[in-house]
DNA sequence: GACTGGCACTCGAGCAGTATGACTGCCAGA
DNA sequence: TCTGGCAGTCATACTGCTCGAGTGCCAGTC
């Protein structure tokens, strides 16, 4: 494809993302220096509308981009822009103020909406992706227990275990220490090997309570590995100017099941390598009008989960890619330090 | 107030509630059996005009509930609406799946968006009405500790700590135990006070880290004290048919500031007092339009927090209100069993 | 005194017809 | 290969109009 074809693509793009309206082949020569009439780009609009990167809403109106025409912005055109240096200084003390995970998370979130002005997903640090820090037992009167296992990322997973008869402090004790000889430094994938033959070294009598232990432990690692994802930004959906307004409730809608949340996350991506789906890319029906821009996040060249924005196909590709990469390397930082 | 003119209020709201247009004598008559012809029914309308109760939005349109009138539907001609006996069984079987406190919580918000069909809002039960159950303290490496408070509610807060030297095992152990001496089954409000001369136990050299832990603990109590808040059911803001969708942005907006919210909420109710904000009543700017329905939570007499929906000042107050408070009831009792 | 039926009046919603202007496509000429 | 010009298309905005829902008022009835 000829340059100039691409650069009036991109020409169409920018203003389309600027405007929000069919820009035209005079708008188009009076905004850009393209050095060549409207009349000849017209008949470069009218190549690109017939290999279907551009289309007309109707027969007297400029040229949108299709999702295709998008796609090829995004893959040849473009290059991610970088954070400014006192931008990325101001993600770095807002997030360093964290307290704790859930701020953290809730810290990103509210970081990443504001910068790209879309829609923010965060999702929480995999727990099969995370190694066993402590295992903690509490006993909460009569015959139940508290049970805590927290992740090296500072995920905290907790349940109620109900016990048909109440035990010694010392036994929890007992129990508490070979958890953490066996769990300690491990993968969670790695946990139910780990606690395989534990309660032989219990005596008969207290190996029901040992195995019901086990047993809650096994059914959060597992069932927890159902992420929990993290969503805000939502009113930026309703800016006024969004043709996307019409669409705001299913799309809302979509970002409530967050099983359609981390299908839209797919697998989680290796950190820094960012993801851009437009339009009809996205599997979710939903949410075909919307583009989503992901990015792994995790310490080194270990991804622990996945974070993203949400918005229209129109959205500033550059700028959203250049954001999320940014927020999402402080975030693997941070959690690397914990 | 004579009965009739209230009976007419009453049907002007059920029918606007309804139909989400202008209620004019004719329809009125025709609806309801009030017994008597539309030209009395204009009299009275016309009376009530003149309070203020109702009003016109232009000359030859029906009537519209004010905000005045919706006050005077909820004080005097509207009992809560209880929830019929497989609704509740409903509620109580959902609820009761719930793994640990997160997962009650956001199973409350999606019970309560849907049930009502309105934005819901719970907030965590409240630091300050809790009891603490149990203190961690986990070495996570180098010179950091990891602090895990655990309240009686299931609510847990964790902290990173960092502390000038590594500490040994039996310093861990020493102070865990001290800690839980002094702080276990005690309210949070007074756990300051039980710290107080908790460092002159130890030898002079530990005291800078013991201090440190416990200057993070009393941070941790009263920063905490800014409660947290889960909300959902955004996409009820959108719903068709709502005049409500032009305002969708203002208040997404508004949802998303958790100060507000907090605002919102006021303060903390015993539970089961129904408290309903219409319109303007509510000192939040952008949500002079809507309308809450809050309610304290809690177990026994004892309130932990609040919770409620938000929604266009034309909803059913009736069922909301029964909703929020079966709900509610529901949720203090689980928080007890805990 | 309270209620009713009837009538005149008001005013927004909806519709058809028209003017406007932005944009394209094509063609002849540089 | 590019350019200027011209005819044709079509959505949008505006106007004037009709229609009907709804009110307010008044005289009459129970």
């Amino acid at each position: 494809m000829e340059e100039r074809k691409l650069a009036v693509l991109r020409a169409i793009v920018d203003d389309y993302v600027q405007t929000h309206e069919p820009v035209g082949s005079k708008a188009l020569v009076d905004r850009h220096s393209l050095g060549v009439s409207s009349a000849t780009i017209r008949n470069d609009m009218s190549a690109l509308e017939e290999d279907g990167y551009i289309s007309a809403p109707h027969t007297s109106a400029g040229r949108i981009p299709t999702d295709k025409g998008y796609r090829l912005f995004v893959d040849k055109l473009n290059s991610v822009k970088p954070m400014s240096a006192p931008e990325r200084k101001a993600i770095q003390t807002f997030l360093d103020q964290a307290v704790d995970l859930d701020d953290v998370m809730n810290r990103t979130v509210r970081l990443l909406s504001q910068l790209t002005k879309q829609v923010a997903l965060v999702q929480y640090p995999s727990l099969g992706r995370s190694v066993v820090r402590h295992v903690e037992l509490v006993n909460s009167g009569s015959s139940k227990l508290l049970l805590i296992l927290i992740a090296n990322t500072g995920r905290i997973e907790q349940r109620t275990v109900d016990l048909v008869h109440s035990v010694s402090e010392d036994f929890l004790h007992d129990l508490r220490t070979r958890l953490n000889v066996a769990l300690d430094g491990q993968l969670f994938t790695e946990v139910p090997d780990r606690l395989i033959g534990l309660s032989d070294n219990f005596q008969l009598d207290q190996r029901p309570a040992v195995n019901t232990i086990i047993a809650t432990i096994l059914d959060t690692v597992v069932t927890q590995s159902e992420e929990r994802v993290v969503v805000g930004g939502t009113s930026n959906l309703a800016r006024v100017g969004e043709d996307f307004t019409a669409t705001v409730g299913p799309v809302l809608e979509a970002l409530e099941e967050h099983v359609v949340l981390l299908r839209l996350f797919g697998e989680a991506a290796a950190p820094d390598s960012l993801t851009v789906r437009i339009g009809h890319e996205n599997s979710v029906e939903e949410l075909q009008r919307a583009s989503v821009v992901t990015v792994g996040y995790g310490s080194g060249d270990q991804a622990l989960a996945t974070m993203g924005i949400l918005g229209p196909t129109r959205m500033d590709y550059a700028g959203s890619m250049g954001a999320v990469r940014a927020v999402a390397r402080y975030v693997g930082q941070i959690l690397q330090d914990q």
